[in-house]
DNA sequence: GATGTCGACGTGG
DNA sequence: CCACGTCGACATC
């Protein structure tokens, strides 16, 4: 089950499937009227998560901490992913943590590439907040959905991005 | 010091 | 196999 969600910063896309979210996906250049399905054709439960959705997203736009989330699906993918997860959600807003930092929190200080993997899968950015995970050299890394949306996102927490121009010491 | 190469990890193509 | 949203160690200038 597919709807949208409007923000201040342009009109995300939200996946929800029988247990929550599955799926989030930034405002892209494509924005079709073919996904247009109003809330009110949602079933109950999933227009209640929508609700939810929209209000954390914004939040988050907006620099706050959000007060709820819905339901998070991470059924889709496999132990090592969901781990990944779990520990990226616990990074408190404004905060950040090194691909190391997490490849440890799980158990694995190894595997920090395999991490870098993890959140480039990650089905819903912005909730789960991989945009918060740096490399330890203190640039940018990559990020799945562009790094512009990455720098935005640190920068409405309050952090603002020393690398691209100004060296990180 | 400033670079360069390499190995380790999990997933998907 | 290979390529990634990496890191740290070690080798060489």
């Amino acid at each position: 089950m597919q709807t949208q969600i409007e923000t201040p910063d342009g009109v995300f896309i939200v996946t929800f499937s029988e247990h929550g979210l599955t799926g989030l996906e930034f405002p892209e250049v494509e924005r079709t009227c073919a996904q247009q399905r109003a809330t009110w054709n949602l079933p109950p439960k999933t227009g209640r998560w929508h609700a939810m959705t929209v209000r954390a997203v914004v939040d988050i736009l907006a620099g706050r901490t959000p007060t709820a989330l819905p339901p998070l699906d991470f059924s889709i993918g496999t132990d090592f992913q969901k781990s990944v997860w779990a520990a990226i959600s616990q990074i408190g807003l404004g905060k950040t943590q090194t691909y190391g930092q997490i490849a440890a929190s799980i158990g694995k200080p190894l595997a920090v590439r395999a991490v870098g993997g993890a959140c480039g899968a990650n089905p819903v950015p912005v909730l789960v907040p991989c945009h918060r995970v740096l490399p330890k050299s203190g640039g940018m890394g990559g990020f799945s959905c562009g790094s512009e949306w990455k720098r935005r996102l640190l920068a409405r927490e309050g952090i603002l991005f020393p690398a691209l121009g100004a060296a990180l010491k």
